[in-house]
DNA sequence: CTAGTTGCAAAGAGTTTGCATGGCG
DNA sequence: CGCCATGCAAACTCTTTGCAACTAG
Protein backbone atom coordinates (compact mmCIF):
# COMPACT_ATOMS: atom_id res chain seq x y z
CA UNK A 1 0.00 0.00 0.00
CA UNK A 2 2.67 2.46 -0.62
CA UNK A 3 4.44 2.46 -4.01
CA UNK A 4 8.21 2.61 -4.39
CA UNK A 5 7.62 4.80 -7.62
CA UNK A 6 10.70 6.86 -9.72
CA UNK A 7 9.75 10.49 -7.98
CA UNK A 8 9.58 9.37 -4.61
CA UNK A 9 13.04 7.41 -5.12
CA UNK A 10 14.38 10.61 -6.23
CA UNK A 11 13.54 12.74 -3.48
CA UNK A 12 14.96 10.17 -1.19
CA UNK A 13 18.12 10.09 -2.50
CA UNK A 14 18.23 13.70 -2.56
CA UNK A 15 17.79 13.83 0.84
CA UNK A 16 19.95 10.96 1.71
CA UNK A 17 22.97 12.85 0.52
CA UNK A 18 21.87 16.11 2.03
CA UNK A 19 21.35 15.43 5.36
CA UNK A 20 22.02 18.71 7.40
CA UNK A 21 20.57 21.20 5.03
CA UNK A 22 17.12 22.06 4.80
CA UNK A 23 15.51 23.25 1.19
CA UNK A 24 12.17 24.87 0.80
CA UNK A 25 9.93 23.06 -2.09
CA UNK A 26 10.95 25.21 -4.97
CA UNK A 27 14.57 24.31 -3.94
CA UNK A 28 13.67 20.82 -4.52
CA UNK A 29 11.98 21.35 -7.66
CA UNK A 30 14.72 23.10 -9.13
CA UNK A 31 16.94 20.23 -8.06
CA UNK A 32 14.72 17.35 -9.40
CA UNK A 33 12.66 18.52 -12.64
CA UNK A 34 15.20 18.05 -14.59
CA UNK A 35 14.83 14.48 -13.26
CA UNK A 36 10.80 14.17 -13.98
CA UNK A 37 8.93 15.15 -10.84
CA UNK A 38 6.16 17.38 -10.58
CA UNK A 39 5.39 20.23 -8.26
CA UNK A 40 2.64 18.68 -7.07
CA UNK A 41 4.32 15.38 -6.02
CA UNK A 42 6.93 16.98 -4.30
CA UNK A 43 4.51 18.45 -1.71
CA UNK A 44 2.42 14.91 -1.53
CA UNK A 45 5.51 13.20 -0.90
CA UNK A 46 7.24 15.76 1.59
CA UNK A 47 3.28 15.94 3.65
CA UNK A 48 3.66 11.94 4.08
CA UNK A 49 7.46 11.91 4.98
CA UNK A 50 6.51 14.31 7.32
CA UNK A 51 3.39 12.37 8.65
CA UNK A 52 5.74 9.83 9.17
CA UNK A 53 8.23 11.69 10.88
CA UNK A 54 11.16 11.17 8.43
CA UNK A 55 11.31 14.56 7.71
CA UNK A 56 10.86 18.03 9.34
CA UNK A 57 8.85 20.85 8.74
CA UNK A 58 9.78 23.82 9.70
CA UNK A 59 8.56 27.53 8.52
CA UNK A 60 11.99 30.31 9.60
CA UNK A 61 11.07 33.50 11.36
CA UNK A 62 9.56 36.15 8.16
CA UNK A 63 9.71 33.17 5.59
CA UNK A 64 6.82 32.87 3.41
CA UNK A 65 7.24 28.99 2.67
CA UNK A 66 8.15 25.98 4.42
CA UNK A 67 11.67 24.65 4.65
CA UNK A 68 11.88 20.64 4.82
CA UNK A 69 15.09 18.62 6.44
CA UNK A 70 15.39 15.25 6.42
CA UNK A 71 16.28 13.51 9.66
CA UNK A 72 15.08 9.56 8.83
CA UNK A 73 18.55 8.27 8.72
CA UNK A 74 20.03 6.01 11.31
CA UNK A 75 22.10 9.22 12.24
CA UNK A 76 19.30 11.49 13.08
CA UNK A 77 17.12 9.30 15.26
CA UNK A 78 17.51 9.91 18.95
CA UNK A 79 19.45 12.81 18.30
CA UNK A 80 18.81 16.59 19.04
CA UNK A 81 19.25 19.10 16.36
CA UNK A 82 21.04 21.91 17.38
CA UNK A 83 21.01 24.96 14.46
CA UNK A 84 22.37 28.18 14.32
CA UNK A 85 20.54 30.72 13.73
CA UNK A 86 22.46 32.93 11.68
CA UNK A 87 24.35 30.86 9.02
CA UNK A 88 21.50 28.32 9.26
CA UNK A 89 24.40 25.14 10.02
CA UNK A 90 22.94 21.95 11.84
CA UNK A 91 24.79 19.35 13.74
CA UNK A 92 23.53 16.66 16.24
CA UNK A 93 24.36 16.92 20.01
CA UNK A 94 26.08 13.85 20.83
CA UNK A 95 24.54 10.97 22.82
CA UNK A 96 25.67 11.80 26.19
CA UNK A 97 24.60 15.13 26.01
CA UNK A 98 21.24 14.54 24.43
CA UNK A 99 20.57 12.09 27.14
CA UNK A 100 21.92 14.12 30.09
CA UNK A 101 19.50 16.78 28.68
CA UNK A 102 16.03 14.73 28.32
CA UNK A 103 17.14 13.27 32.16
CA UNK A 104 17.15 16.72 33.21
CA UNK A 105 14.19 17.72 31.53
CA UNK A 106 12.38 14.55 33.65
CA UNK A 107 13.75 15.41 36.67
CA UNK A 108 12.95 18.82 36.99
CA UNK A 109 9.57 18.79 35.27
CA UNK A 110 8.25 15.07 34.92
CA UNK A 111 8.59 15.75 30.45
CA UNK A 112 9.60 12.98 28.37
CA UNK A 113 11.53 15.24 25.63
CA UNK A 114 11.16 13.69 22.37
CA UNK A 115 14.76 14.60 20.87
CA UNK A 116 13.77 13.88 17.01
CA UNK A 117 11.96 16.16 17.08
CA UNK A 118 13.37 19.61 19.24
CA UNK A 119 15.17 21.79 17.62
CA UNK A 120 17.79 23.80 19.75
CA UNK A 121 18.47 27.54 18.35
CA UNK A 122 21.58 29.71 18.81
CA UNK A 123 25.08 30.86 17.25
CA UNK A 124 27.36 27.82 16.26
CA UNK A 125 30.98 28.25 17.43
CA UNK A 126 31.79 30.40 14.42
CA UNK A 127 28.91 32.91 14.51
CA UNK A 128 29.45 33.37 18.35
CA UNK A 129 33.02 33.85 17.52
CA UNK A 130 31.99 36.96 14.79
CA UNK A 131 29.76 38.39 17.73
CA UNK A 132 32.27 38.69 20.29
CA UNK A 133 34.65 40.71 18.08
CA UNK B 1 8.25 56.26 16.33
CA UNK B 2 5.83 54.04 17.68
CA UNK B 3 2.24 55.22 18.71
CA UNK B 4 0.93 53.55 21.76
CA UNK B 5 -2.28 52.92 19.91
CA UNK B 6 -5.85 50.81 21.40
CA UNK B 7 -5.50 48.28 19.07
CA UNK B 8 -1.82 47.38 19.75
CA UNK B 9 -2.55 47.58 23.85
CA UNK B 10 -5.27 45.27 23.11
CA UNK B 11 -2.91 42.35 21.81
CA UNK B 12 -0.73 43.30 24.29
CA UNK B 13 -3.04 42.55 27.38
CA UNK B 14 -4.47 39.75 25.93
CA UNK B 15 -1.20 38.11 25.36
CA UNK B 16 0.03 39.40 28.64
CA UNK B 17 -3.08 37.60 30.58
CA UNK B 18 -2.44 34.15 28.45
CA UNK B 19 1.61 33.51 28.80
CA UNK B 20 1.60 30.02 27.95
CA UNK B 21 -0.94 29.31 25.76
CA UNK B 22 -0.55 30.40 21.51
CA UNK B 23 -3.11 31.85 19.25
CA UNK B 24 -4.02 31.58 16.23
CA UNK B 25 -4.93 34.62 14.10
CA UNK B 26 -8.31 33.67 13.75
CA UNK B 27 -8.36 33.08 17.54
CA UNK B 28 -6.92 36.35 18.40
CA UNK B 29 -9.30 37.98 16.12
CA UNK B 30 -12.37 35.99 17.21
CA UNK B 31 -11.21 37.50 21.11
CA UNK B 32 -10.66 40.78 20.41
CA UNK B 33 -12.66 42.05 17.18
CA UNK B 34 -15.48 43.21 19.93
CA UNK B 35 -13.17 45.92 21.00
CA UNK B 36 -12.32 47.29 17.92
CA UNK B 37 -9.39 45.75 15.58
CA UNK B 38 -9.05 44.49 12.32
CA UNK B 39 -7.67 41.90 11.16
CA UNK B 40 -5.29 43.28 8.74
CA UNK B 41 -3.81 45.32 12.33
CA UNK B 42 -3.56 41.69 13.93
CA UNK B 43 -1.36 40.65 11.64
CA UNK B 44 1.15 43.69 11.19
CA UNK B 45 1.09 43.98 14.91
CA UNK B 46 2.06 40.62 15.66
CA UNK B 47 4.19 40.84 12.25
CA UNK B 48 6.12 43.57 14.10
CA UNK B 49 5.85 41.44 18.30
CA UNK B 50 7.96 38.43 16.32
CA UNK B 51 10.12 40.84 15.12
CA UNK B 52 11.52 42.37 18.38
CA UNK B 53 11.70 38.87 19.79
CA UNK B 54 8.42 39.45 22.22
CA UNK B 55 6.12 36.81 19.96
CA UNK B 56 6.60 33.18 18.79
CA UNK B 57 5.56 32.51 15.70
CA UNK B 58 5.01 28.42 15.29
CA UNK B 59 3.06 26.54 12.68
CA UNK B 60 2.57 23.56 14.44
CA UNK B 61 3.07 19.88 12.35
CA UNK B 62 0.08 19.39 9.87
CA UNK B 63 -1.39 23.12 10.40
CA UNK B 64 -2.23 25.47 7.66
CA UNK B 65 -2.12 28.35 9.85
CA UNK B 66 0.59 30.11 12.17
CA UNK B 67 0.23 30.16 15.93
CA UNK B 68 1.80 33.28 17.75
CA UNK B 69 2.75 32.80 21.72
CA UNK B 70 3.99 35.87 23.99
CA UNK B 71 7.36 35.63 25.58
CA UNK B 72 8.01 39.15 25.96
CA UNK B 73 7.10 39.32 29.63
CA UNK B 74 9.91 39.38 32.31
CA UNK B 75 9.04 35.67 33.16
CA UNK B 76 9.75 34.72 29.93
CA UNK B 77 12.99 35.89 29.18
CA UNK B 78 16.22 33.87 29.46
CA UNK B 79 14.22 30.50 29.66
CA UNK B 80 13.72 27.93 27.68
CA UNK B 81 10.05 26.98 26.57
CA UNK B 82 8.64 22.97 27.26
CA UNK B 83 5.77 22.14 25.22
CA UNK B 84 3.85 18.90 25.30
CA UNK B 85 3.14 17.50 21.65
CA UNK B 86 0.00 16.06 22.98
CA UNK B 87 -2.07 18.57 25.09
CA UNK B 88 0.00 21.54 23.87
CA UNK B 89 0.52 22.96 27.33
CA UNK B 90 3.95 25.07 27.94
CA UNK B 91 5.53 25.28 30.67
CA UNK B 92 8.99 27.09 31.27
CA UNK B 93 12.60 24.81 32.47
CA UNK B 94 13.77 26.15 36.11
CA UNK B 95 16.44 28.34 35.42
CA UNK B 96 19.27 25.55 37.22
CA UNK B 97 18.25 23.20 34.30
CA UNK B 98 18.43 25.89 31.55
CA UNK B 99 21.75 27.39 32.72
CA UNK B 100 23.10 23.33 32.80
CA UNK B 101 21.96 22.67 29.26
CA UNK B 102 23.01 25.34 28.15
CA UNK B 103 26.86 24.44 29.45
CA UNK B 104 26.49 21.30 27.72
CA UNK B 105 25.54 22.21 24.91
CA UNK B 106 28.30 24.65 24.64
CA UNK B 107 30.96 22.35 26.26
CA UNK B 108 29.92 19.67 23.63
CA UNK B 109 29.74 21.52 20.42
CA UNK B 110 31.26 25.08 21.22
CA UNK B 111 27.42 26.30 20.75
CA UNK B 112 25.69 29.07 22.03
CA UNK B 113 22.46 28.48 23.09
CA UNK B 114 19.26 30.95 22.95
CA UNK B 115 17.15 29.79 25.57
CA UNK B 116 14.42 32.39 24.47
CA UNK B 117 13.78 31.32 21.01
CA UNK B 118 14.61 27.25 21.55
CA UNK B 119 11.59 25.11 22.55
CA UNK B 120 11.49 21.42 23.90
CA UNK B 121 9.16 19.35 22.70
CA UNK B 122 7.75 15.84 24.37
CA UNK B 123 4.97 14.48 26.51
CA UNK B 124 4.06 15.98 29.68
CA UNK B 125 3.98 14.17 33.02
CA UNK B 126 0.69 14.11 32.30
CA UNK B 127 0.19 12.78 28.69
CA UNK B 128 3.46 10.24 29.60
CA UNK B 129 1.21 8.98 32.34
CA UNK B 130 -1.52 7.87 29.72
CA UNK B 131 0.60 6.44 27.30
CA UNK B 132 2.55 4.09 29.79
CA UNK B 133 -1.07 2.47 30.66
C1' DC C 1 -6.53 -6.14 -12.69
C1' DT C 2 -6.61 -3.05 -8.60
C1' DA C 3 -5.14 0.42 -5.93
C1' DG C 4 -1.78 3.86 -5.20
C1' DT C 5 0.60 7.78 -7.66
C1' DT C 6 1.38 11.34 -11.00
C1' DG C 7 0.57 15.82 -13.69
C1' DC C 8 -1.94 19.49 -14.79
C1' DA C 9 -4.76 23.14 -13.97
C1' DA C 10 -8.03 25.14 -11.04
C1' DA C 11 -9.35 26.14 -6.40
C1' DG C 12 -8.30 27.40 -1.64
C1' DA C 13 -6.42 29.37 2.51
C1' DG C 14 -3.74 32.32 4.91
C1' DT C 15 -1.22 36.47 4.67
C1' DT C 16 0.29 40.80 2.68
C1' DT C 17 -0.30 45.30 0.58
C1' DG C 18 -2.15 49.90 -1.55
C1' DC C 19 -4.58 53.61 -0.46
C1' DA C 20 -7.47 56.74 1.85
C1' DT C 21 -8.81 57.83 6.56
C1' DG C 22 -8.07 58.51 11.34
C1' DG C 23 -5.31 59.09 15.69
C1' DC C 24 -1.02 59.73 18.52
C1' DG C 25 2.46 62.87 20.03
C1' DC D 1 0.53 69.46 12.05
C1' DG D 2 3.45 65.32 10.61
C1' DC D 3 3.90 60.73 10.77
C1' DC D 4 2.43 56.28 12.03
C1' DA D 5 -1.32 52.99 12.36
C1' DT D 6 -5.81 51.37 10.92
C1' DG D 7 -9.51 49.34 7.86
C1' DC D 8 -11.07 47.63 3.88
C1' DA D 9 -10.68 45.15 -0.15
C1' DA D 10 -7.90 43.58 -3.68
C1' DA D 11 -3.76 41.11 -4.70
C1' DC D 12 -0.43 37.46 -3.78
C1' DT D 13 1.87 33.31 -2.70
C1' DC D 14 2.20 28.98 -1.25
C1' DT D 15 -0.23 24.76 -0.90
C1' DT D 16 -4.00 21.60 -1.73
C1' DT D 17 -7.30 19.15 -4.54
C1' DG D 18 -10.20 17.00 -8.52
C1' DC D 19 -9.78 14.33 -12.21
C1' DA D 20 -8.05 11.58 -15.87
C1' DA D 21 -4.02 9.06 -17.26
C1' DC D 22 -0.55 6.03 -15.69
C1' DT D 23 2.19 2.46 -13.18
C1' DA D 24 3.70 -0.69 -9.41
C1' DG D 25 2.59 -5.01 -7.43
Amino acid sequence: MTYKTKQRELMLAFFESHHHDSFSVEQLYEQLKGEGISLSSIYRNLNELEKDGSVHKVVPQGAREAYYQFVGCEHCRGHIHVQCIECGKTVHLPDQATSEIAKQTKDSLGFELDPTSTVFYGLCKECSAHHSR
